[in-house]
RNA sequence: CGGGAUGUGGCUCAGUCUGGUAGAGCACAGCGUUCGGGACGCUGGGGUCGGAGGUUCGAAUCCUCUCAUCCCGACCA
């Protein structure tokens, strides 16, 4: 009772964050868990905010000079083996087709048949059956570089789920690129980095952390992993991009290979980057509150949510009249790479619980709309970045005016937030007992932060953090100054800070 | 795949120990009163109690099997 705040989520973040997330992208109707385990289902409002981000990286990708293709669902089992490591990291997480047809078995119940000569597993990822068409499809130098991207979906058994941030099906897009050299498919690995960085911060509003892979943490196959790390508000972090250099050894796998100019045989040089819908896990759990989820504007499903407010037929037409009008003059205001805002009027007549179903939702701005307002010539707004309590009166010219300058004012305002909060939970630390005390000391579950400490680089040391602490190298970040220093865990010499922390 | 728990209307759960043939809150629908407000009242729709078998005159409740989910451990965009 008493002065309590109440909050549209509970449990709140602090009372529990997992079940909070759980709750939120309940909540704001984005996603919710099939009946099909491990899988989930993305509602129109979840889909929308994907298919802003799809188009978005699609022409930041096509801008590159890539092009997008599709290939195969199905892979042959013998196509897996062609990478020694790239096995050993997908053979435990495939769904495998067996056969290709059913048939009606003892009491009626449709059993399998037709057993398949070669298995087919449901792709984990594509660098293997898209090599196969790269094999055929390059011959000389002059067909590199080859630059593809595919949208689809993947399939990796995982014995643990949770929605948006780890389901055994999700949507991703898989850029594949073929190179006549080593230091080019490097360069177009660093390109894709910063393409995922720029677009998760100015688009999703989180600040991250790029680096190098450690060897453990590597993607299986590659010679070098780099990515982009993420703190969320429990302080654990998120990747949420990779890009990778394969050096040749899938080309050898898949047997790419080009004459160059001198009439030599090599193979290609190639690379492989991704991003998923975790992302928007990502998104949810940074920038989110206690009352829900909080979209960026900047890829939010629409931006604008007008109320209606009127007591009788009478006013109700003219309301209307009035909202009607203004969604179409929003609509005309061109926002970013959209041709006009996104607004959605809700007139339905369920109370207060209307403006809290859109808060739930995240969206940017809400207007309620009523005789009151309409007789100022005004909107009565609120921005979902401040209190739910905060509404300001604002007249109608300077509303639609302004609405650009505060959708990118709540942009930055989220960017900020998180970067400050990351800023504020990420420290430099030499001494080991205080790296412990990080990373175990009591305090609602929620420890630590990211920790910038010295590594020897070896595997041992590495791994007894992971064991002692299970916090891992989230990576080597590329703008570490070079510094000499001990390690954390074995004290002998280290050549430069790494990023230590818990992950999702 | 090991350890623990749970399956009852859309959701959260009570009822299970001490068998007697299904409940609450929320959500949903209708009507009314309200309302710049997460409102209130009345009325109503919706469940073969995860599934199969057994014990019994009678099973949500007891027994056996089975399936599924969740939490904890080894893997992961």
């Amino acid at each position: 009772m008493g002065n309590k705040v109440t909050t549209a989520i509970k449990p709140t973040r602090e009372e529990d964050y997992p079940m909070w997330y759980q709750e939120v992208v309940k909540a704001s109707e984005m996603a919710e868990k099939s009946s099909v385990r491990g899988c989930m289902v993305i509602r129109p409002w979840g889909y929308a905010l994907w298919e802003n981000m799809v188009a978005q990286l699609d022409s930041m990708f096509k801008a590159t000079g890539v092009k997008n293709a599709y290939f195969p669902l199905f892979i042959p089992l013998s196509y897996l083996e062609r990478e020694a490591e790239h096995v050993e990291g997908f053979a435990k997480e495939c769904a495998v087709v067996t056969h290709h047809k059913l048939e009606q078995g003892e009491n009626g119940r449709l059993v399998p048949a037709g057993e398949l000569a070669e298995p087919l597993i449901v792709r984990p990822t594509s660098e293997t059956i898209i090599g196969e068409s790269m094999s055929r499809w390059i011959s000389s130098y002059r067909d590199l570089p080859l630059l593809l991207n595919q949208w689809a979906n993947v399939v990796r058994w995982e014995m643990r789920t949770r929605i948006f941030l780890r389901t055994s099906e999700f949507l991703w897009q898989e850029g594949h690129t073929a190179h006549a050299t080593e230091q080019e498919a490097r360069e177009r690995t660093y390109q894709m980095l910063e393409v995922y960085t720029k677009f998760v911060e100015e688009y999703l509003a989180m600040p991250v952390i790029r680096g190098y892979k450690s060897d453990s943490e590597r993607f299986p196959g590659a010679v070098e992993t780099t990515c982009i790390e993420a703190m969320m508000q429990d302080k654990k972090a998120l990747q949420a991009g990779t890009s990778h250099f394969l050096g040749q050894n899938f080309a050898r796998g898949s047997n790419i290979r080009f004459q160059d100019g001198d009439g030599n045989e090599q193979f290609a040089w190639t690379t492989s980057w991704g991003v998923s819908t975790r992302m928007i896990g990502g998104m949810i759990m940074i920038h989110g509150d206690d009352d829900g989820v909080i979209m960026p504007p900047r890829v939010a499903p629409a931006h604008v949510v007008l109320l209606p407010i009127f007591k009788n037929d009478e006013e109700r037409s003219m309301v209307m009249e009035y909202v009607d009008s203004l969604a179409r003059e929003l609509g005309d205001i061109p926002y970013k790479n959209r041709p006009g805002l996104v607004v959605e009027i809700d007139d339905r007549d369920t109370g207060g619980a209307r403006g809290w179903d859109w808060i739930k939702k995240g969206i940017p701005v809400r207007a309620e709309i009523g005789p009151k307002d309409i007789e100022k010539g005004a909107v009565f707004a609120a921005r979902r970045d401040e209190s739910p309590k905060v509404r300001k009166s604002i007249s109608r010219g300077d509303f639609v005016g302004g609405i650009v300058d505060m959708l990118e004012d709540i942009q930055a305002n989220l960017y900020k937030k998180a970067l400050e909060f990351q800023r504020a939970n990420t420290f430099e630390m030499d001494d080991k007992n205080k790296f412990y005390d990080f990373y175990t000391s009591s305090g609602k579950g929620i420890h630590g932060g990211f920790a910038m400490a010295h590594w020897c680089r070896s595997r041992e040391c590495e791994s007894a953090i992971k064991e002692d602490l299970s916090v891992t190298i989230r990576c080597i970040p590329f703008d570490s100054r070079e510094e000499e220093g001990k390690c954390i865990c074995c004290g002998t010499k280290s050549p430069g800070r790494v990023l230590f922390a818990k992950a999702y």
